[in-house]
DNA sequence: CTTAGGG
DNA sequence: CCCTAAG
């Protein structure tokens, strides 16, 4: 039984259909509280991105600093940016890779499909990814259409993924769709002229320190996806390439990342994959969370409309739930096609960025091992490479191992700011490019250990601490906003969105709404310090969901511009968040608590005396008339809170103690209408009375004047 | 909008 | 208190 919970937290895992509830009647608490773990998935996304930017750092300090360039567009990870919103039947699935493969994959099986969709939609928005990155280093021209050069690049390890072209397929629709796109692109750049890197973008001529540069990168997007997807998987689909009209070379991740259409999608063909990226994470939390309230209910595949994608928008969420499903059955599939390969194929810009791209994990770790690619990486700071390995993976210490899970990481809050006049489709994108940015801003691994940070990363794990014998779950990973870079706007004319913004927090501001204080800061119990992004090792995921979202005022319909306020880094984010205020200010107000004094308490248990516990309303109507801070939802929360607090321990309560007596008449009230189940309002006269009476017995007490 | 429950 | 699913 898929419990509802993983609804709220389940980042890591695969969505399972949701499950209707029970009828409230038979709503019991605990009723549902299987939960499915599926952090282990996590742990796998983890070690995949890490190995990939181990990968790359070594592969790209030898080459040419192209070879980032070219990964750029990989960065993208699993965001996708949708051009076109009008489009009825986008498929969106953040993974590229998938979503390029499908596509290909469609165009070669059954053109005529209902898949088609994919065809005309994926393989753009592939490339539209690319152009975003691509267009800021160099000019794409976008009006050369076809087919620019587009030249796979092969994984530059020599493993078995070596000289697997990428033929580059060319579609013919693929201007129409990428014209937005490449438009869009082109302005940005104008604006971002100048810039060193866009955040997503690197400017390879903007560091001398190959390190660094490779630091800026977003090698973790990169690599995750190449480490966890196989590169090629199909002999047909991925050996093509979309072909990008830009002149640009794309680079076709073969990451399996899973797509899924809306529409009958081919499942079987598709690779699977199982954890979701961090951008994809918080989209979909973006997505999911209250304040998009509009957002519909999907049920599974169902195409729903929902209110604010009305527009022909779509929301990743949605898809990436309809993905999910799917993917389920294709676990079976991904794994088998792993095996296949493992690299990627990686389109470069002619732009003077030779490209190499980065390929991780040969296949050593690939047989039958599907968490164990082992992964290094350097810190870009001190040239200090270590490597990581996920799940099952080990450090390599001569000595004892170290062996870390890394379940989920903790994805930064995002602050934006939408103007009322922006368009739904905007507001994706720059939810998407912002989420890009953190992720392709350049990250930079921090470690921390019982909370605080592990700055010298010349010390062994063991002098620092972190041994196969300490409870590892003092030790965090965190992921860095590179805090040089700058990071360009985010689509935006808005002067802020040149701050620099590496990343880290984007906050969805509504200019309208008041702010309210509750960021993630207060939402998270124990943030470590300094990380926008911080994984605990064996961490609940929950901590993940815990993080307050972005908060808009709610409708979509009304969104307002999207504009993405660049958040300075994530260091000084920890340091000085955002001022508490505008976080507060951003997220939907939370009420302020105001506790229940004991008059009220009184008040509340004599109403539910007489009305049972099913009839807030009326308790509202009758005893809190003029409260008008107290909702008939507050009445119904402190009794129960009354409830059980009576039921608990003297000790245990904490607060404003409540009379023992009033506690007792709770207990009373509550047994009575527990059996009773609330039998409406006649009977109140005798329900007091029983109520009263067995108070009395209770206490010994008499009571009967309550009556 | 109300309820009932879980978070 | 919040958020949601169900009515």
């Amino acid at each position: 039984m898929v419990v509802k919970k993983r609804q709220y937290y389940g980042f890591n895992g695969f969505h399972m259909p949701p499950v209707p509830r029970a009828p409230r009647s038979a709503r019991g608490r605990g009723l549902n509280k299987m939960k499915v773990e599926d952090s282990q998935i996590c742990a796998f996304e983890l070690l995949a991105s890490l190995a990939g930017k181990l990968l790359q750092e070594s592969e790209s300090s030898a080459s040419s600093n192209a070879s980032e360039a070219n990964d750029q567009p990989i960065i993208g990870g699993g965001v996708k940016f949708e051009q076109d919103d009008d489009r009825p039947l986008k498929a969106e699935c953040l993974d590229h890779g998938s979503c390029g493969e499908s596509a290909l994959f469609t165009r070669f099986s059954s053109p005529n499909s209902d898949q088609k969709c994919l065809l005309n939609e994926f393989p753009h928005a592939e490339s539209n990814l690319f152009l975003e990155r691509s267009s800021m280093i160099t000019n794409s021209n976008s009006s050369k259409n076809g087919g620019a050069d587009l030249k796979s690049v092969i994984c530059k390890s020599k493993s078995a993924c070596e000289n697997i072209p990428g033929k580059v397929e060319g579609s013919s629709d693929s201007r129409v769709s990428c014209d937005g796109y490449v438009d869009n692109g082109l302005s940005r750049q104008k604006r971002c002229d100048g810039l060193d890197t866009r955040g997503l973008i690197v400017d390879p001529c903007s560091s001398n320190d190959p390190m660094e540069m490779c630091m800026k990168f977003p090698a973790l997007i990169n690599s995750v996806n190449n480490v966890e997807l196989p590169s090629c998987r199909d002999p047909v689909p991925s050996a093509s390439i979309p072909r990008h009209r830009n002149g640009t070379k794309l680079g076709i991740r073969d990451d399996d990342e899973n797509f899924t259409r809306c529409n009958k999608p081919l499942t079987k063909s598709k690779a699977f994959r199982p954890p979701q990226r961090i951008g994809d994470r918080r989209i979909r939390k973006l997505l999911t969370s209250k304040y998009w309230k509009v957002a519909p209910k999907l049920k599974d595949c169902e195409f729903s409309k929902p209110a604010f994608l009305e527009g022909g928008a779509k929301s990743h969420y949605l898809k990436r739930k309809l993905c999910y499903s799917r993917e389920r059955y294709q676990l079976n599939t991904f794994y088998k096609r792993r095996k296949f390969t493992d690299h990627s194929v990686v389109v470069t810009s002619d732009g003077g960025f030779s490209s190499e791209s980065v390929c991780n994990s040969p296949d050593k770790n690939m047989t039958g091992d599907k968490n164990g690619a082992s992964i290094m990486f350097h810190d870009a700071a001190n040239g200090v490479s270590s490597s990581v390995i996920g799940h099952q993976a080990s450090f390599h210490s001569k000595d004892s191992q170290v062996k870390f899970s890394i379940k989920s990481f903790r994805v930064p809050e995002l602050l934006i700011e939408v103007p009322e006049t922006a368009t739904v489709g905007s507001l994706k994108r720059t939810v998407v490019e912002a989420v890009s940015a953190i992720l392709g801003g350049g990250l930079r691994v921090g470690v921390l250990l019982h909370g605080k940070k592990v700055r010298d990363d010349n010390r062994t794990l063991l002098q620092t601490g972190i041994t196969s014998n300490e409870n590892l779950d003092t030790l965090g990973f965190s992921l860095e906003p590179t805090p040089v870079q700058v990071s360009p706007p985010l689509c935006t004319e808005d002067p802020a969105a040149l701050l620099p913004c590496d990343t880290s927090q984007l906050i969805l501001r509504s200019p309208t709404t008041p702010i309210v204080d509750s960021g993630v800061s207060d939402a998270l119990p124990d943030p470590p310090p300094l990380t926008n992004l911080d994984t605990n090792i064996e961490s609940n995921r929950e901590s993940v969901s815990s993080h307050a979202d972005i908060v808009t005022d709610n409708t979509l319909p009304d969104s307002r511009a999207l504009v993405a306020v660049p958040p300075v880094n994530a260091e000084e984010l920890a340091m000085v968040p955002l001022n508490q205020k505008s976080k507060r200010s951003e997220l939907v107000q939370r009420r302020t608590r105001r506790p229940f004094s004991v008059s009220e308490v009184e008040a509340l248990v004599h109403a539910v005396e007489e009305l049972g516990t099913g009839r807030w309303r009326d308790v509202k109507l009758c005893s809190f008339e003029d409260a008008d801070h107290r909702t008939y939802v507050d009445l119904k929360d402190k009794w129960k809170t009354l409830v059980h607090t009576a039921q608990i321990a003297p000790q245990q309560r904490r607060g404003e103690p409540v009379p023992q007596e009033l506690l007792d008449r709770v207990l009373a009230a509550h047994a009575y209408w527990s059996q009773h189940q609330a039998k409406q309002h006649s009977k109140n006269q005798t329900a007091i009375l029983k109520i009263t009476d067995a108070h009395a017995v209770r206490n010994g007490v008499q009571d009967i004047q309550s009556i």
